[in-house]
DNA sequence: GCGATGTTTCGACCACGATCGAAGCATCGA
DNA sequence: TCGATGCTTCGATCGTGGTCGAAACATCGC
């Protein structure tokens, strides 16, 4: 019962789902907004905030107000490292995946992220996007490329830089644990995936369903 | 959001006061039997075994049954790196250190992680097993040059690499922030410590101590 | 200024799990 | 066989902490 430093505390912080969630979804380095993580968490936003400021208390987040937005992010590398260590403890010890259920095959495949689409499919289509040179990797930005722009306009996709909130963004995708597209163009090619009917979303849940038809179609333009 | 290993069920383990102590206490690396883990945790006898059946259920800890007596140990130096890394990070935004302490301080020089040896000394004998070439990085993986199973065998430390766990791992120090050695290795080279008589185990403590000759031994054989 | 959007605070609810005493098992030494 | 010791299970209590809706706060575009 000696003092020690307070691990208690710290692994208490990790040891809620949401918070777990939290944390899982930052682990890619880019820094999130609080809605974005009460997505990913699945709680409500007033929730989220509570265990965002928690965690800020705690030490393990920093946290960068831009204007209205407020984005968190993992404080350091150590905390990352703890993570990881926990990560694999539990991998180890866990060796359960339970029966995945329809549901669940049907998220990994595609879902909503907050605005823009997530998935295995999302993941392949930002690899493709790379390849064509329709985006470029600038450090840790992603910008559009100059065909990329007239690519996107082609479709209907018209992308104003007017916003604050950047064009591209990564966002790390938990069931594959690669980057897929966030930000305005993120969202835009998920309105159009809908509005087309490629796809619909699923009630009561972030899957994202694909019609074989619109299946076909988004390959052909994403992923050709 | 979710999916993935269960951090949060790992990371919640840990996240009760009473259990930090137990797993704390274990962190010397000799087991522990119900009653002195109770008491170590501050909690009655029936608390304890609540927290130690989770705590075995959760995958953490093993046990070994001797008689009427119950041995609980650490489930595998993984389980031990993980724990190193939440104090790791406890220590970083934990409150403003009150005075180190002479405990501290010789903790921080050598100390005890389940099995091998770790703390400053440790990092500088895995620095310079580096620069000696007995150990070679791979990747983020530690492997033992041909010279460096020589050099051990000379000092009578034999690593059979048959056995499952690895003979070299880096583990991180929460005092130096660095790597240490454990595996196989870094274990006999720790019992080799002890068994020379070149340092003891403080009671009570994972602390460290090295005899002035002893020290001179180590640093001799180690840090050359 | 205004409404819209993103975020936090407040208040109230409720459940989970930590806790302990007493009783039940299990194993030892005779 | 017996009592003693080490540990676990049972049952009941209780407090901490996660949760959400509503409302307040902050900042943007206009």
């Amino acid at each position: 019962m000696r003092e020690g430093p307070d691990i208690a505390r710290i692994a208490s912080l990790v040891g809620d789902p949401a918070r777990a969630n939290m944390l899982n979804a930052l682990m890619g380095g880019t820094a999130l907004t609080a809605s974005e993580l009460a997505l990913e968490a699945g709680v409500s936003l007033p929730t989220a905030s509570s265990h965002l400021s928690k965690l800020m208390e705690g030490g393990l987040l920093t946290l960068a107000s831009q204007g209205r937005h407020r984005y968190y992010g993992l404080a350091s590398a150590q905390v990352a490292g703890m993570i990881e260590a926990i990560i694999g403890v539990a991998e180890a010890v866990g060796p359960k995946r339970v029966r995945p259920g329809p549901r669940d095959a049907a998220m990994r495949v595609a879902r909503v992220c907050y605005d823009h689409l997530a998935g295995e499919q999302a993941v392949a289509m930002l690899d493709r996007l790379f390849d064509r040179k329709l985006l470029l990797r600038e450090d840790s930005e992603i910008r559009l490329s100059s065909s990329g722009a007239a690519h996107f306009s082609a479709l209907g996709i018209d992308i104003q830089a007017r916003a604050r909130r950047p064009v591209c963004r990564a966002c790390l995708d938990w069931s594959v644990r690669r980057s897929h597209l966030a930000g305005t163009l993120g969202a835009a090619i998920l309105d159009k995936i809908i509005a087309e009917k490629w796809a619909r979303r699923e009630k009561e849940s972030r899957a994202v369903v694909f019609s074989p038809g619109g299946k076909r179609e988004f390959e052909r333009v994403f992923l050709a």
